[in-house]
DNA sequence: GCCAGCATACTCGGATAGATTATGTCCGAGTTAGTTTGG
DNA sequence: CCAAACTAACTCGGACATAATCTATCCGAGTATGCTGGC
């Protein structure tokens, strides 16, 4: 019962790919070690979000990864949907189809209470995930920590 | 990325639970074939609701097992965290220890912006489930469905 | 008839397999930069 | 000297192993019941 420990590495690999700020495409070896994480699976997940839309990769020898859209234009939902796909914390299985007076033709996914319950949780989940964008998160870390930026693109030069 | 399947039986036994109403326990076999489920699993959950306080058993020829505490002292939160676990939807893995400023004594579990949003995703699906107790659930299925209490009482007559 | 002891049937509980998913690795197709070669 | 073709190195992308977890099952220890036999 866990997210994919990809949805923190991609967070924030596009924050460092904003901090970098170029065009060109930053390789996935390079955005691995930043952060000394696998490369081969680092770009497996990066894939995933180049399939969202979120990225673009371009092939070749100075290829890579670089963001697709404004980061304003980007969620935090978006973001976890894209690596682990639609995701449903709570599953129900509609087990009252069972139950005394279960019927196969009706769907209990919105009519059970209990389901309706945990539904609405998840909502609430997701609105907070819907409300954040990666821009916000990027005003909050240059305003926290206003050394970041220049931090980021400095270690990216030495992995040069 | 999903609760175990036991999370939905668990609510749902503990209505039966409630609607049955005797002090004598229920057997895990009556249980499960109220809903056709595998009856050693669904008893290896109610295990853990006992672990967690929810449900007592008894051994015995006519033991079984029956409500620990007034539905209106166990939250959907309870009942999740006694299946699965302490559970975290976001990991933090703090890879941010690994990056340029990054220091080991700090933990960042707290301090990471990124994993904060996710907390407080978090904190409001775990505030809504939190806010609704199983006696809640209860009341707002005798409103929906006045007729579930002795259907739920006959179905369990026939399994006797 | 009554009581003590016993066999029995049924319970939960944990230890044990099997399936599914998450994690991590490896190699190939494709592309671009730099080099070489011929005019 | 210049241009075109070529080589080589580096990229992503997906197919392929490995590990962990979830799902499901199977027996064994224990207990209350009802029976049995003696008083």
């Amino acid at each position: 019962m866990q997210l994919s420990r990809g949805v923190e590495w991609a967070v924030h690999t596009c924050l460092n790919l904003s901090w970098i700020g170029t065009d060109e495409g930053v390789s996935s070896a390079r955005l691995a070690a930043f952060y000394d994480l696998p490369p081969a699976y680092l770009n497996k997940q990066l894939q995933l979000l180049v399939k969202a839309g979120i990225l673009t990769s371009t092939a070749g020898r100075l290829g890579g990864f670089s963001l697709a859209r404004r980061l304003d234009e980007v969620t935090l939902l978006d973001v976890v949907i894209a690596i682990d796909g639609p995701v449903e914390i709570f599953r129900c299985e509609q087990i009252l189809k069972n139950g005394p007076g279960g019927s196969p033709s009706v769907d209990y996914r919105s009519t059970c209470l209990v389901s309706g319950a945990m539904r609405k949780a998840e909502m609430a989940w997701r609105k907070e995930l819907t409300g954040t964008s990666l821009a916000d998160l990027r005003e909050q870390v240059m305003r926290s920590f206003p050394d970041t930026p220049e931090m980021t693109r400095g270690r990216f030069r030495e992995l040069a």
